[in-house]
DNA sequence: CAGGTCATGTAAAGCGTTACATGATTTT
DNA sequence: AAAATCATGTAACGCTTTACATGACCTG
């Protein structure tokens, strides 16, 4: 009966998380800011609910290890929740990422606002693509000190970003020209 | 009063959609989903009540206008609509791309599985990729007719998805090529 | 001793999908 | 006459964010 496995999106991060060696809410909050919030974000609000539910479900389990005075509670995986991990790594579906890009929203009603506004929506992409990439290259000085996949997910979200941002000073140039004519 | 300008996520497709001329439910998610579902997505259960909301807001108004014995519901912008809709155009805010995309998740965490895995987790990511770069170059074939922004998406969807293909094979081949050794 | 970080949580609200339900019209 | 498409909607559920709340510990 242990597996009616149907974990949820969060929990799917946080028994990754635990698996690699983050045992509370706070060092998983941590990690997922500095690395998965770029294609798989997570919030307190989740995470702890989440991390309670997972251990009813037997695929974690914890203990109180205070440290000093202040509370902490620390979880790790139990065989079920082992196994639960490996089938999800070696399942085949669901594997759709899913966007949702106010940008591109907004250029494709750009027609709307006339040519300029065209452009300007394409700059204020580039602006926000360009935050990213500099985000994104921020890590990449820890590259050295990461594990493969981390690795792997870092060096496919700087390769995009830079395309991105490449077609937007691209197009940028283009509408440009079209209107200066 | 009338610039209690809070437009719900939804609310800023259909509003977008109407000033295209969509101007029923179903044309809306027609066209949603021949288009902007692969940056934005909306179903019914969002697209009905959000046109009475947004109707009850003064951004729309609407008239019964049946085709024969059907009933049908036609949406037009009004002038405060008009106004809300040309205001969000051209704001700055909130220009990020979410993304959840669970092979990036997976890879994320594929050292905790083998490197066999994390080969299969980018083969994975490829046919999915594969399929997405499919059904955006099917739409190719009408870019003729689109409007402008219409057009800039779907280039930049195709290019983008055309890099994460190409990056999926690169990386499959060097994942190999390391274990062969 | 102030400000930052560690650490845990809850409540409410909002967003969104899925599944269900209905029935007319058009095309084959 | 069946199948596809047009057309509209609701209910339940699940997911996620935001804002709030608390307090200890550490560093300068």
């Amino acid at each position: 009966m242990a597996a009616d496995n149907a974990l949820t999106p969060t929990g799917r991060v946080i028994l990754g998380m635990v698996g690699l060696g983050k045992t509370t809410g706070y060092d998983i909050k941590q990690l997922v800011d500095h690395s998965t919030r770029f294609f798989w974000a997570a919030s307190y609000g989740q995470i702890y609910p989440e991390l309670r539910r997972l251990e009813q479900a037997g695929l974690l389990s914890s203990r109180g290890e205070p440290t000093g005075d202040r509370l902490r509670t620390v979880y790790e995986l139990t065989d079920a929740g082992r196994r639960a991990l490996e089938e999800w790594l070696g399942s085949d579906v669901n594997l759709v990422g899913e966007l949702r890009d106010e940008g591109m929203l907004k250029l494709f009603f750009s027609d709307l606002a006339g040519p300029e506004r065209q452009r300007q929506i394409v700059g204020q992409m580039l602006e926000a693509l360009e935050r990213k990439l500099a985000q994104l290259s921020a890590l990449q000085a820890k590259a050295g000190e990461m594990r493969s996949g981390q690795r792997l997910t870092l060096e496919y979200g700087l390769g995009a970003t830079t395309w991105m941002v490449d077609w937007c000073r691209k197009t940028e140039r283009r509408l440009s020209e079209r209107e200066g004519r």
